[in-house]
DNA sequence: ATCTATTCATAATC
DNA sequence: TGATTATGAATAGAT
């Protein structure tokens, strides 16, 4: 990419193509989590070294849910059952955290099994970093499910507001009097209606 | 990238976001090829859109047997219950997590028998709780692991220090020039010794 | 899809 | 290793 073309073949010179893994590895990752970022899709990304040393990376929750996502997605058409049960925005994050769910079921059903106390620092550690991913995702739903209300509350206060108005021209329209305030205050006055008849 | 910086969060405008998405996700994928060929690795790449559907790459393989390859090298040979081979210390810590997996068990089973997406904030932000336990007592578990270390390597010392000083009064007591110091320095010199003379 | 103006990634070099 | 920089690639916005 820089100084010089490069071609597409096993780079021959060790410490050229070392650093060259390690560089294009970090910019291939980077990549990744703009990609999920900005489009909002879940990407997994694995990568042996040629000496075999692992490298990876999971937006949205853990490698082995991914994993669980993609067998299900490959071995079937998943049954898509009450779509309609539940609001749209909510979906994706229900269904990124039910494969999260199966992961971790399988891990309890493991630790249960009586791995408790043989489990190594390395594998605590993984634990318990997959813990905090899960924390991570249910503060996030949380968010969703709060910021999903204030634009609901906004867009209701919006009809609200505008049927307020209509209300009122009409009531002024209809009136003998002149320059009488129907509502006594001088900002708008949301009426309590129901929300059907506006389609809110 | 081109005509004007790009904020790294959700592109809010749909089509504007499916564009990026098709744009950048070829330019991933064309990006871990030729990371796989110029350093000779081996990559898996597993995209979901945020409707679900599936975009993959595995070079050198099939992502199956990425995946297996995958699995080996994160969950090695876990081994088999050898609780004996672990001090007692670590027993009262096994109990306590195993009735923590058997209440997070409950929690999970009842999510996941569909009451997902229907989640209150109340029932998250327990679930949120549960799991910041979890955190803590596998934090302590790590503390005690680490503690038990400490005091082993305390206790080696100790008795390393022991044999020191015994075989160098030995030495004393063979040696015909009197206050000759054998090891050369003020401070106790560890000696290598076979642990299994001492029983360490 | 195709086309640029830009920003970004990175090969070579230190 | 970690910076620097010149240059090739990727891509956002427009068409």
């Amino acid at each position: 990419m820089a100084r010089g073309k490069v071609q597409m073949k096993r780079i021959e010179n060790t410490v050229h193509r070392q650093v060259t893994f390690c560089k294009r590895r970090a910019g291939l990752l980077k990549k990744a989590k703009e990609l999920s970022v900005l489009c909002d899709a879940e990407i997994g990304v694995v990568i042996f070294s040629a000496h075999g040393k692992l490298y990876e990376l999971a937006t949205k929750g853990t490698m082995q849910g991914l994993i669980e996502r993609y067998k299900q997605s490959t071995h079937r058409a998943m049954p898509e059952a009450d779509m309609e049960a539940h609001p749209l925005e909510y979906k994706e994050d229900t269904d990124v955290l039910k494969q999260e769910i199966g992961s971790l079921q399988t891990d309890l059903r493991y630790l249960y099994g009586g791995a408790i106390g043989t489990m190594s620092m390395n594998e605590l550690q993984d634990l318990e970093k997959n813990l905090e991913i899960w924390i991570y995702h249910i503060r996030s739903m949380k968010m969703n499910m709060m910021l999903q209300e204030i634009q609901t509350l906004k867009d209701k206060e919006g009809v609200l507001t505008a049927a307020n108005e209509y209300l009122r021209d009409k009531m002024v329209e209809n009136t003998v009097i002149p320059n009488f305030a129907p509502f006594g205050t001088a900002t708008s006055y949301p009426l309590t209606i129901q929300d059907e008849i506006f389609q809110v």
